[in-house]
DNA sequence: GCGAGATAGTTAAGTTGTCAAGCTATTTCC
DNA sequence: GGAAATAGCTTGACAACTTAACTATCTCGC
């Protein structure tokens, strides 16, 4: 195996193998994406439950994780979840439809808007718990109490450290700039 | 903290706190969101490096890792990313237009066929490596080697428990059955 | 204290991602 | 040898999501 360093897709030593090599990570990075696009279906099915659509659903919770005592912006929460403000605009408008979210314009920046869970949002999430535990067991029924506690500190470092490459992705990836069909690159 | 039972979303005492409480469990499956969302949108910028659109992008990687030996079909790749084979044919389609892609028939199953990727795709995939291992590089900073020994292992493990999950849940959530806005709704 | 920018949110119009349904061709297996 | 299962394809139709252009408010440097 004549492993090429070049072609490597991360050079941390902490994520190759004894020899060297990206196989491992590559193999992590294909599992996460598996295992996002299953939680995204297992979103799906909750939303249907209480008959709202996935990002209905996501903006819902997102709302009531973010809200803590005083509400939350549609800034915020578009950021949250790497959406457009305009999209989260959208969705929360028909959040208000339902009656499961209250939008009211904040009192000391008047430009923003504080958005809450209704008693109704919480009630009909509340109806949903039930169905959510038994299918979150089956879901993480892998971990144990030790590789929950290292995930769950794990999850909260790498959404920064994501954050942060995705900063790095706009710098070294700029409009134009790629390994396109045959053109030349500029940078912007 | 009355805490209520009735409200958890999850049981197994290795992923509650020590008040019994689920806040823990919450947050990281919010982490969890915020950080898939990150990587969807790296996954976007490698997309464009190489001119592709992020779906293709996430395909041509998937059957390059599937394709082991052998090739890998449609429905093998509609599966592994919860993608309809509908979609993957598709797109299968256009990356064979961008010769990325090759697409022939199985010898031994006549109805089958064999994706690979063709000299110019790994050729692409080639050039993206050094900007992958920058940003990649990055996005998993806070991974140590005995963390990364942990979330590689686990990252296998939630993949296939998640697909039992997306099981459990079409069987709890069948059709119909939930907590919609009072009235019992009939879908079509 | 005042105009130039920045920031929050909305609206409308468009693009892209994705699927369901219906179809053909093959294979399986009773 | 035929019914049922399986693999893939095609077409239409939506749902998800964005970009661009706009309004309203806030923040500062001067």
């Amino acid at each position: 195996m004549t492993r090429n360093e070049e072609m490597l897709t991360a050079s941390r030593p902490a994520l190759l193998g004894a020899a060297g090599d990206d196989a491992a990570f590559r193999r992590m990075l294909h599992d996460l994406l598996a295992f996002s696009a299953r939680l995204e279906q297992v979103r799906a099915r909750f939303a249907a439950f209480i008959g709202l659509t996935p990002p209905q659903y996501t903006i819902l919770i997102t709302i009531r994780h973010l809200q803590d005592g005083e509400g939350v912006g549609v800034r915020q929460v578009a950021d949250h979840l790497a959406l457009s403000p305009a999209f989260v605009t959208q969705e929360t408008g028909r959040l208000v439809q339902a009656g499961v979210v209250d939008k009211r314009p904040s009192a000391e920046d008047r430009r923003r808007v504080i958005l809450t869970v209704t008693e109704h949002g919480a009630e009909l999430l509340r109806r949903l718990a039930p169905v959510q535990r038994e299918i979150n067991d089956q879901l993480f029924e892998p971990l144990t109490e030790q590789s929950f506690g290292v995930l769950q500190a794990l999850a909260a470092e790498l959404r920064e450290s994501a954050e942060q490459a995705v900063r790095l992705s706009d710098y070294l990836i700029a409009e134009g700039a790629g390994a396109g069909t045959g053109s030349g690159q500029r940078s912007k």
